[in-house]
DNA sequence: CGCTTCTGCGTAGACCATACGCAGAACTAG
DNA sequence: CTAGTTCTGCGTATGGTCTACGCAGAAGCG
């Protein structure tokens, strides 16, 4: 019973969560799954947003008391650890033959935007540890696969994945952010962002923002562009960047 | 009293900080004062982390009780998106005579990076909607500023400025994050990230994740190396993005 | 058939945000 | 000076949250 006390402390559901947990002989048989209760706690985050997820809803959606959970879970936030590594899912398939690192990570990319849309409340998910579960860990393995072959250093390759992951997520926070404004204030999403400009217009001096307003004025936030396009940009920027790194390494 | 149908609804909380507010001529004054309500809410963060702050617990920090803090603030929600607003103060100064975009947003990111590091809470603030308080937009704008000149468009240097704050916002997360499990677990700040390099080697089967294990291998997580090396590797990648479009700008 | 061990879960405690409404302060109009 | 108005502080109360604790009973082992 002496835990290692070399190692970190590692929660019992995420130990779980990679299989490795010792079955218990005795007892009678556990009425509730652990896949089972992130699963019906991602479908309610999924329908109703993540304050819609508490323990007792959780539970009342399975049929089971409120505390059943806490068998299969030490705390809120274990199962909200959890929840997300259930919603990124595997990760996108390796780029079949082309070990074109720029296609690949790209492909990365959008996959994991196309996660974070299928389940927008994933960025507001407070977190409190490095990420520790197998399909994030998968995520991230899959990612570091795509820059096999570029020069750059396991550390580099690193701060790319870095840097990548921070812009799909920080995108998708915002999308989040003026989607929830929107029907807040019981507006068609389309028309949430000119009103956003009209306001800051409104607030802002154009004596102390001039800048803020030379974008104003352009009309740049008037049109609701396609966020796919806006996406795609600094997607190209940042992939731009690294390019030009990995062409100093393979030239060096 | 007809609101102006035609423009979003503004929290009263947010124009006063905007120092727009009809004050009153009628009944007594004021007890309390909106920026002192979230001045002792920011040192209440600072010294004890977000959880702590709870509407009693700013309240008893200013001997005044509960309620009182609801004649000056909507909701909590409001009171985090000013503590943020309060927290990031003002933006930098634009650099003085250079017109070199990159040195100024190299700056911007410095020093951004530097108010997320006195406030670690920040980064922890769940935000419902985009940016409208003072100083936010006063850090964006400024922003902007530096990328006068460059040949690019309004919307590119918005997409840059987005770009930018969303690589030093995550960069801050993970290295709060990282911290917080360091004196979770009642370690020294150094030893986390080996530690967290051996848990991940220990959960991760190397075939399944063989990428993940080049960099376990190759030590790169093991020393404990400067994280302002970290953070300038990432800034440089993603400040070489925006030169390549630059160029491509000034060249056309 | 006990003994052990584990599950489900009822109870209860400590918080939390906040809706509502009243007492009284500060000012204006007469 | 007085009455009216308006706003502040805040006490009370409600409905929600997470979760510590302990008990009843199921399932298997010796």
């Amino acid at each position: 019973m002496e835990p290692t006390a070399d190692e970190p402390t590692i929660p019992p559901a995420i130990a779980e969560a990679w299989g490795l947990r010792g079955r218990a002989p005795k007892g009678p048989r556990p009425g509730l799954t652990l896949g089972g209760i992130v699963a019906a706690a991602v479908a309610l985050a999924d329908a109703e947003g993540l304050p819609a997820v508490s323990m007792s809803r959780v539970a009342k959606e399975l049929g089971a008391a409120t505390m059943a959970l806490y068998r299969y879970v030490g705390a809120k936030e274990e199962l909200l650890t959890l929840m997300v590594d259930a919603a990124y899912g595997e990760p996108p398939a390796p780029a079949g033959s082309g070990p074109d690192w720029r296609v690949g990570l790209s492909r990365w990319a959008w996959a994991e935007r196309e996660a974070l849309r299928r389940h927008p409340w994933i960025v507001r998910v407070p977190i409190g540890s490095p990420p520790l579960t197998p399909h994030q860990l998968g995520w991230l393995d899959a990612g570091l696969r795509c820059l096999d072959g570029t020069g750059l250093t396991e550390p580099e390759k690193m701060s790319v994945m870095l840097l990548l992951t921070s812009y799909v997520r920080n995108e998708a926070l915002l999308t989040a952010q003026l989607l929830d404004a929107a029907q807040a204030a019981g507006r068609e999403p389309g028309a949430v962002m000119p009103a956003y400009a009209r306001l800051v217009a409104r607030l802002a001096d154009p004596a102390r923002f001039p800048a803020l307003h030379a974008v104003l004025a352009s009309g740049a936030l008037d049109s609701d562009d396609d966020p796919d396009d806006e996406f795609t940009f600094g997607l190209d920027r940042l992939l731009d960047g690294v390019e030009t790194l990995v062409r100093a390494r393979t030239a060096g």
